[in-house]
DNA sequence: CTGAAAGCGCTTACAG
DNA sequence: CTGAAAGCGCTTACAG
């Protein structure tokens, strides 16, 4: 005798089982409003005693819903895109739908590959935060003209309209600012995020507007680009603003990791904080309550800003006669955090 | 005219075009051998040009092989599962394979519930990351009936024998705590992770073991427990610790949130680190380079233990046949980073 | 090298 | 409230 696979349990067997046709199985295990729930309750009986299992894929083929949203990150071990896809993971759970992850390693040519897979209809819509690498949006477009719900969240196009989930980085750049002015701070430096991308871009535009807005001075020699934003780009930075002839006292961080290296930086220098230099970062990571002082930040809203994104998709999946709709942008509120980095007493 | 829903082209459609078979259309896009290169490119060159993309649904349905594996962690947006995530998608994205992502928030029904999801054959194996409150294993032992293959990781079921995959606990905890003792420290502490979770057990009796063996003794007193090795905890810990009577000069604590904490609490207590405490992390999370003293931690290479985790699951799923094998355990080697909290001269 | 045909396990209009 | 029947889009043994 060879040996022989499990065999699985199919409705087939439920039916034979219960001199019950397919039909009836298979509508008595959806809940079927027009089946009595005596025969419901003995179906569910016998599925439960003989083990069956649902086949997801046959059920997918048949009824043309996967009941899965495809996500695509430059990376998931960053800390942001991390509390993304939880938010993304943990709406979409509770909406009955379960996501697959991609990471485009912030590379085009692997994000056109994922989209390629992704047009299998393995997916029902798709939420994208772009690659770096990315500046042309064809593969994208292809998408939408298939009438896949799309969904970009923080990176987003910059060239073409269609949904979109986005902190204000202009207004939250301008508070942050504003907030080291009203500690009166007039010499501002600032440590930049990569200028090819648009929310790096809006969080240098905000700053220079709340300054301007003040009456004071934009001094282009204190703001400094860091490609990655990284810690030791950070002590780079700070090593260069403070060694400047204008001496500045308030610095505003494109993140958190750079303003950690400004606040070390100028702890090594015995340099108080914030009485001289105030510090301000951007994304409330964990490490702004562990470097002393602790950091003054904007809370980028990253858990609901996933969960804003998987609402918007499902809807758009489950709403596509709802035609009306072009597009949506959504646009979230962040709040400033004040720590002992800009205004309370350090103990 | 009614709204007529973009048709998909099916393999069908070219066949028409082509005046071919849907076999012979089928086996050319798989590339099977078969098949003349002729008649090969006629077929990819119609695909394109109808902008055909194959409905992996049917196929997979067909088949039997949906290259889709399953993962169920506590949480996504912990740094150290999400380096694992970030491992088993790059191994799986080069093998071929998609990864579907659950949070079970260490819910124990929870984590039921997704099993019960995952038991439809939408995935081919499944990887998880027990729940903290997962005491029982029976909706794993189904699983594992029906011939799912299952690796586990990091926190693994502790009364039955499984694919596991894990770094040596104990090595790497006796490891931490000789390298204090070899610093000349012999009043040592520890901030232990729940001891119900099998890891933090064996962190625990390495610390323990590695006092022993080199004579010194162990202060029960000095080894307090923290449910969720979070910061807080460990300030609250480490104010304990240094206020206890037996005054102690090392301190290896089960992750390096807690040694962060350990470590400012000292900073402001004015205490020199490493000369009067001494103090070592575990995990190599990124603020263990940002606090000052940069932390001496062991490096608990997750991402590599992501992509081991994947390597074994698709082994596994590919090579069923193999029924050889009952189960495989695989310990990864950590190493330890020696910084400046217990070691190097702080500059 | 290519084709005819069966069938994977469901769902769903249609009929009663 | 229940059933008979068609069919979703592929893959694959079997045949030539």
């Amino acid at each position: 005798m060879k040996h022989k696979k499990a065999t699985r349990i199919t409705i087939k067997d439920l039916a034979q089982e219960l001199n019950l046709s397919t039909s009836t199985i298979s509508r008595a295990l959806a809940n079927h409003p027009g089946i009595s729930d005596q025969t419901k309750e003995l179906v569910n009986g016998v599925a439960d005693r003989l083990g069956f299992a649902p086949n997801s894929i046959a059920s997918s083929f048949r009824s043309r819903k996967t009941k899965a949203i495809g996500v695509i990150v430059p990376r998931i071990d960053i800390d942001f895109h991390s509390r993304v896809i939880s938010g993304i993971e943990a709406f979409a759970y509770k909406s009955g739908y379960h996501v697959t992850i991609f990471q485009s390693q912030d590379s085009y040519k692997r994000e056109k590959e994922i989209v390629k897979i992704l047009q299998t209809k393995m997916v029902e819509g798709i939420i994208v935060c772009l690659a770096m690498e990315t500046k042309n949006y064809d593969h994208f477009k292809k998408l939408l003209k298939s009438k896949v719900p799309l969904v970009f969240y923080d990176r987003t196009p910059d060239s073409f309209e269609t949904n979109k989930v986005m902190i204000n980085d202009f207004e939250s750049a301008y508070l942050a600012t504003e907030h080291l002015i009203q500690q009166g701070k007039t010499r501002l430096a600032h440590i930049a995020g990569n200028q090819t991308t648009g929310i790096f871009k809006k969080r240098l535009e905000g700053f220079k507007a709340a300054i301007e807005k003040n009456g004071l001075v934009v001094y282009e020699d204190l703001i400094l680009e860091a490609q990655h934003l990284s810690y030791q780009e950070g002590v780079d930075c700070a090593c260069k603003i403070l060694d400047s002839s204008i001496r500045p006292d308030g610095v505003f961080c494109a993140n958190d990791y750079t303003a950690a290296a400004v606040i070390q930086t100028l702890n090594k220098r015995h340099t108080a904080i914030p009485e001289e230099v105030a510090v301000v970062g951007f994304s409330n990571y964990p490490i702004a309550t562990i470097v002393e002082p602790h950091i003054t930040t904007i809370n980028d809203r990253a858990f609901q800003m996933g969960e804003a994104t998987g609402r918007l998709l499902i809807q758009h999946i489950e709403e596509d006669e709802i035609d009306v709709i072009d597009y949506q942008v959504i646009t979230l509120k962040t709040e400033l955090i004040v720590r002992e980095s800009t205004a309370e007493k350090r103990h």
